[in-house]
DNA sequence: TGTAACCTGTGGTCAGACCACATGTCACCG
DNA sequence: CGGTGACATGTGGTCTGACCACAGGTTACA
């Protein structure tokens, strides 16, 4: 057995008290200093492992004293996620292309889900309908409302993990389509049919016509990602 | 503007690095006490945002001098992936019943695409199947091969999203699926019926049949976890 | 020519120090 | 008695310096 890294037994020792309830979200970590003299490891190694978590979204940490400083188990992946991916599709690991596609499976499968379901709530997600329809928005501006729209869904769908993932995937290819956008030969046109689309999106859901909204979806996402990457030409 | 965090700013340097070309996979990171003074922070800051790095499955170090050694880009998700869900299942932050919903759907769709797509490379699956049918495996044994099968469906896929993606839920519920297995009421006959359903997926798969490929596929899963589950009662 | 000793550069780890900050405490004053 | 301001405490954030283990190259020697 090749000797553990020391960063790698703080992470491990996290873990097991995660899984074996002795700590749970809300609960604070023991201080830095303290989790080395237990652990018999610098503290240095704690933060290398306590940053890992952090990034990972399963802590937050803030200075000071009292209650709310420290570490405290907080278990958020949507920040995690988002960097996993977003540093991956930076170093080439993951592919563009194969973010839209497994997001057109994932939207696919909430829509499905949201339309087959009964009466779920999708108050959010008109709410940020209308927002963004009602007055002219910056490109950056309607994207960010954009992304929220497509994320209240996933949240509407109860699947934490979906939900994640979505952020996640969206984030990494965030600059593409803000990049896209800049090239577009229309962004008024543009905009207003994807507002469009949303409408129609929604809906097919509340219809409860699942194919109706996949297929909307669908056309949405990779009809976006067609029309952006006309520019590469 | 609040002050950045050292490691951030190293994160970030990387990140653009990556982005603007001027690092690529298979190229190494300056050193450590390099970068750090390249960037105006601490290598202890350096450290923190390479262990991140490492765990999202960016870099890999190793000591020593010469061509191997150091920090080098290698873009590999899936242990980050798994890492990641793993930690937020632990804490918590996924259900677990969410992770196999989401697992359904990729896997849904991955054996849609496999079974639509010309002759896909199945090769390596096929192999997994007569390895597990070969003798007798322990329960841990055939978990792993199980799950080797699992991923080598979403390799043959292509997408490398939804590769690591799966390998990420698979890890995440990996210990849940051990202890199931052991409190089947007989292992033989579930592990037959799950080497049966490995073929009839693998099947229909070849004979081009999406929805019959899914549709055993979806038993295939949550059929293993509706069983397993009963030991909670 | 081969080989053994050495040198160098790298990550891995630790110890200690200092800072900024949020909170709690306590003495003092009205 | 009540407020209020100064201070003590404990926390994370960061840096510095040191030492180790290790892998590879280099050099000197047989």
């Amino acid at each position: 057995m090749t000797a553990p890294r020391a960063w790698q037994v703080v992470l491990d020792a996290v873990e097991r008290d995660l899984l074996d309830g002795r700590l749970s979200p809300g609960d604070h970590l023991p201080p830095e200093r303290t989790l080395a003299a237990d652990l018999g490891v610098g503290r240095s190694s704690v933060r290398e492992a306590l940053r890992v978590l952090e990034v990972l979204g399963l802590i937050r940490t803030a200075v000071g004293s009292g209650p709310s400083a420290g570490a405290i188990i907080v278990a958020r992946p949507g920040g995690g996620m988002s960097a996993l991916m977003r540093l991956q599709v930076a170093a080439q690991g993951f592919a563009v292309a194969d973010v839209v596609k497994t997001r057109l499976v994932l939207e696919g499968s909430i829509v499905t889900d949201l339309a087959t379901g009964d009466s779920p709530d999708l108050a959010s997600s008109v709410q940020i309908l209308t927002a963004m329809e009602g007055q002219p928005l910056t490109e950056a501006e309607f994207l960010a409302l954009d992304a929220a729209f497509h994320l209240s869904l996933a949240e509407a769908s109860g699947n934490q993990v979906v939900t994640a993932t979505m952020a996640g995937l969206r984030s990494a290819i965030e600059g593409y389509a803000r990049a896209g956008a800049a090239g577009l030969p229309s962004w008024p046109a543009t905009s207003a049919r994807l507002m469009l689309e949303h409408r129609g999106i929604l809906a097919a859901i509340l219809a409860g016509e699942a194919d109706a909204a996949r297929l909307a979806m669908h056309t949405h996402i990779s009809g976006y990602y067609a029309e952006t990457h006309l520019r590469d030409h």
